[in-house]
DNA sequence: CTTGGAATGTCAACAAGGCTGACGTAAATT
DNA sequence: AATTTACGTCAGCCTTGTTGACATTCCAAG
């Protein structure tokens, strides 16, 4: 058996297991996005209005600018899905009183409501998976993921942990 | 404390845990693809013929409708992908011996070298995060990204795992 | 006060990669 | 002989990403 000094066994980095884990975020990924998905089709909505309607939901108030990093798309993108967002009322954006440049943007009532329902389902799944797993494979599923990211993504993602604690 | 009554605490099924899980799958995915595109960037291709060539050196020999039901695109959407990586000489179609309406899919030795490329990035990325993370936690890690899954996928998933095996 | 840069919006054009629908062909199955 | 299966392809559409250019508004620095 590969061991180490510390007689730790490192047959969970062979490449077989590195494919394994590769797969597996592939097939999760799509019944991670499955359920909203379903909702969103038939509303003129697609992922990419459900990633702004969450953010927006998660930090009310959050700038262009702001959601634009945090998305990594380009603003002309960026744009296009909140214009539908603000037009059909879901989205709410306001002046900034400090810098009149910035919009903060905010979930009306009626955004809200899909924001619900969107996270309803995801969450639901996802509350299944982690009961199925246990507390312990939660933490390691959680530690695995943010070793994965790219630093400045790291770093949004922890700033929208601490906001949210 | 939140206690079931086997003493396990179910406070890791909260919404706020939840949601940080949701975010922490939306980032990392983003990390997970980000160095193959990287790569795949500048020539003529994309995500989607990663994935082509990624199950077909997975599973060569394998079938346009297998590929398809991996895939869970439509034909149209594959054979433009397809088409495009056997016109390059990427990807060899051999009709089959046994049923000869089949289409069984290889690799060429230029597919091969692609692959390998596209996977060693994406290899090192996930080394690195099993590594920071540990075996545990990549066991962890395992098991809620399978729990996430749709049945049929996590059919699929299986079935790849003991063909690797 | 002027000027540079930041934050935003918008127009236009384009590409990748999904989709549906329709049609054709060859081969297996019944 | 008729039907079904596996595949390929044409045509057209949609979402969501991209680049480039340009206008506006406003903060901040000189």
């Amino acid at each position: 058996m590969a061991e180490t000094k510390g007689g730790e066994s490192l047959l969970f980095l062979t490449d077989e297991q590195l494919r394994k884990g590769i797969e597996a975020m592939f097939f999760a990924y799509r019944g991670f996005t499955a359920d909203p998905d379903r909702i969103l089709e038939g509303l003129d909505y697609g992922r990419a209005h459900h990633r702004a309607v969450h953010f927006i939901h998660r930090s009310p108030g959050t700038t262009v600018s702001n959601l634009l990093a945090i998305l990594g798309v380009t603003k002309q993108s960026l744009n296009r899905v909140l214009r539908a967002l603000i037009d059909d009322g879901l989205v709410r954006s306001e002046k900034g009183k400090r810098d009149a440049r910035e919009r903060h943007l905010y979930l009306t009532p009626k955004g809200q409501e899909l924001e619900r329902s969107l996270s309803d389902a995801q969450r639901a799944r996802m509350r299944a998976a982690y009961r199925a797993a246990g507390p312990a494979a939660v933490a390691g599923f959680r530690q695995v993921l943010e070793a994965m990211m790219d630093p400045e993504m790291r770093a949004a993602y922890n700033r929208l942990k601490e906001g949210g604690a």
